[in-house]
DNA sequence: CAGTATCCGACTGGATACTG
DNA sequence: CAGTATCCAGTCGGATACTG
């Protein structure tokens, strides 16, 4: 179903047709809500790497924000602890088939945005429609 | 410039290239970022609206937020404010063409975010890889 | 009708210190 | 190395009341 097939108000929809059709865009949302999510994710895109590789990568996160925010991406199996056993012990983090998946997403955002931030800083002369 | 491209840890690239490429990406998060943003935008999507017809169509919304949520949509060229004169006023909310250009941005995200929710709740058992 | 003003609780995320 | 624990400030958003 696509969205413009959704309508909230017209005669035979339901405004639970619409909240059903927003719910999903809203779970994308979360997943790569909050600072340190897309950089995390953007990060593991290129590679596996330890947790002292990724904190080194995103300037400015805390060991707190960059656990809490691999567990949050490991619930939702996009990304994968793997635990090797040295002295001292080595985690390494990956992204999973699934994490790869936000691959197009994350591109069309970032097309998206570069408009965006385009024509806010008032960098295009296309007239803004009325 | 593909995502895929633009590696923050590799030899010929920098880290100011990754976090250029991420910068858009937050960019566009933003413009959907809160609680209502996208059901605002969405309910647009099927026309124009006065404040007190998109507040019955979002339930739990209330005029504080309708208010602040609009006007950030509009500061950012989405949405487009018309006051007609008359007694008492009637003003008009719609989304620019520029709104519009959000939809498959949207569309990508529901997608996304349909087989997502899926995956959470278990329904789907391929195999999450290794 | 179309909002604004005020107050307030909950949540997010930063700083710092500590651990197996 | 790979985290956890504690504390704390700022922001988000809800409730309620009020206005041109």
């Amino acid at each position: 179903m696509e969205i413009a097939e959704t309508n909230c108000s017209h005669k035979n929809h339901t405004q639970g047709d619409c909240i059903k059709s927003i719910l999903p865009v809203k779970d994308a949302l979360e997943v790569l809500s909050g600072k340190w999510k897309l950089p995390i994710i953007i990060s593991l895109m290129f590679g596996n790497k330890r947790f002292s590789q990724i904190a080194k990568e995103i300037p400015g996160i805390t060991d707190k924000m960059l656990s809490k925010e691999l567990r949050d991406l490991e619930a939702n199996c996009l990304v994968k602890r793997s635990v090797y056993d040295a002295i001292p012990v080595v985690v390494e983090y990956s992204l999973t088939d699934y994490g790869h998946t936000l691959k197009p997403v994350i591109e069309v955002l970032r097309v998206w945005g570069t408009t965006h931030r385009e024509r806010i800083m008032g960098r295009v002369e296309l007239a803004v429609q009325d």
